[in-house]
DNA sequence: AAATTTTGCCAAATCGTTTTCAAATTTCTA
DNA sequence: TAGAAATTTGAAAACGATTTGGCAAAATTT
């Protein structure tokens, strides 16, 4: 059912019906209801890609989806969703696959330059981000979540990860702590730098010098929470607290713990950045794993609803989000034990 | 840059340069070359929604991310990438959102009708799918990963859930166990039913009877996991081995025997169904856990290949693949403890 | 009642390709 | 060397919508 056909079965001229499904003013309300209802009746829908290419919009926000970044992604995703699916809206990802050879830049300006999407949202964004200045200079819509230090004004969405992982380790000082592990995510990206500036930051708070060899950086995988756990708890002395990146992470110092024999929340104590994901919550772990909190979904709704801005008019350097972490205490910390 | 103002540069008609590009054999070698270089070298590259317009292609294959399933989405998402990304075939994400008011079908049946893809994937389906019969019905292309039993013909791929939980019962039973929990998948999804007959096959084979209230059904998650293998574990007498659906389910188990001082691999043993996460790895739980195997993105990127058959023109109902599943048995699986 | 504005509608141009059909050129055969 | 066959090329017609500019008729103002 084409245009042309489906107006002149209403005994209108298809620029009619056009403007009275796309609700422009000149169109008298009668006919809007009239056109509409027979629309749904009929079952005639315009043809997007007619659409889009008359209009030059594509209809869709692109993602690349790098490696490592698949476990928070599907949250982030769902949020746009919610977002995007009432404007009819598609995301388009494009992941990276380690099969092939191109990098996240490739895939990045690859996106950009295809025309199939009108707008690109750049994740897990490093200080120096390529993708953005690239973007930048393509006059490609996008919203960064998280943040970078490259000169170009753009658009961002972050959270506060400097603040958050000062609170939690503030938080372990008072707490008696002092040698406070951190197993931070991946290097050379700007939310690790952000947290080992809040670590350090709380350190510096009470005068207490700053141990390098305290930091590590790695995946957010159960593995590497192990891996680096392990060794940490195998030191001595141990440190008697860690501030974990991702519950994949802190899954990992669990066990880590476990298998020493040490028990979390009393021996040691746990802090880990919860993204909320429905099927592993912070709540249930036992013990009960303190987090700072900041829903990963949420972040994704708002990314959405400010790309469409964006795509409306609304500059790109007027949009900078900073959202405030929660941090909730449960039962995995505890004052420090007593020195043995 | 548009084709016309291209193909004047080169000196060439419109045709040609799409004929040269589209790799159509009426062109000589030699202008084929030409057009590609100087393409390349001009940055010209075909209006994407030109393309799709007139040749009817979307270029892109569809999914609906369901709720509770985004988990496994990502890993198969990644997989249909590396096939996909070779040909330059988008994947377009409808996720259901719980905040709209639209189900599963309504979604699918857009993406089916709404022309932006060229083939959908149906994933978690269940016995009496209606996005089969409805897709069949719209002359969509579409693959199910899973199985479904409605009556038109139709492509899927799918593991043999039946014949690998079979096994992992039929191993605990070797090892003695006779009260055997299960937490399977959502009710009512044809893996989780398939799960179940493996199940009491394996039961059969011994003669042995099959205790309705040994197989629970519920969502993937550890909360889930816990939950019932804590109800489970409390009972007199309690069950001495686990079959579980998931990753996910496992650790809630572990958790749950942990709560009550029992030791896996010792006090109880668990088998559970892997799909292979980069984060979250089954050798690496403490103690390691015993699992059925099978890639999830293996599966999506064959899953891709064959939608791309599909669309080249092989009927869908000679497209069947049952693929065989592993049984890796690690520290969580031991001899049934011996009665107190 | 005439002049003006508003409303509701339409014809035709446009978006940037692919593809059909026919013509022009080159190569081959007798 | 002429004519047929094979190879290249091009002009123009789709594809299916949106949108510009204009024209009646209706509503409002003078």
């Amino acid at each position: 059912m084409k245009l042309k056909e489906f107006a002149k079965q209403l005994g209108l001229s298809p620029t009619t019906v056009s403007r009275a499904l796309s609700g422009y003013p000149e169109v008298s309300e009668a006919t809007r209801k009239r056109v509409a209802e027979e629309a749904v009746r009929l079952g005639y829908r315009p043809n997007i890609n007619a659409v889009r290419l008359v209009t030059g919009r594509a209809g869709a926000i692109g993602m690349v989806m790098g490696r490592s970044s698949e476990f928070h992604f599907a949250e982030f995703m769902t949020g746009m969703a919610e977002r995007l699916g009432e404007d009819g809206v598609d995301i388009l990802v494009s992941p990276l696959s380690d099969a092939g050879s191109d990098d996240v830049i490739t895939l990045c300006n690859r996106l950009a330059t295809s025309r199939r999407v009108d707008a690109i949202i750049v994740s897990s964004p490093m200080p120096d981000d390529e993708r953005i200045t690239m973007l930048h200079g393509l006059e490609m819509p996008f919203l960064v979540h998280g943040r970078s230090e490259t000169s170009v004004p753009y658009a961002w969405l972050d959270i506060d990860n400097e603040g958050a992982i000062r609170r939690a380790t503030s938080q372990l000082l008072d707490l008696g702590h002092r040698r406070i592990a951190m197993i931070n995510g991946r290097p050379g990206l700007t939310f690790s730098l952000h947290r080992d500036k809040g670590y350090r930051e709380a350190l510096a708070e009470r005068g207490i010098p700053f141990d390098p060899r305290l930091v590590v950086h790695g995946d957010f995988t159960d593995e590497v929470g192990f891996r680096f756990a392990r060794a940490f708890l195998e030191q001595s002395p141990r440190p008697t607290a860690f501030v974990a990146g991702s519950m994949m992470t802190a899954l990992g110092i669990y066990r880590a713990a476990r298998s020493l024999d040490l028990v979390i929340g009393r021996d040691v104590s746990v802090i880990a950045h919860d993204d909320v994901f429905p099927y592993l919550t912070a709540e249930n772990m036992v013990p009960s794993l303190s987090a700072t909190r900041s829903s990963m979904r949420a972040a994704g709704a708002r990314s959405a609803e400010l790309v469409l801005q964006m795509l409306a008019g609304r500059p790109a350097d007027e949009i900078h989000e900073l959202w405030p972490v929660e941090l909730i205490l449960r039962e995995s910390t505890a004052p420090a034990p007593v020195e043995a």
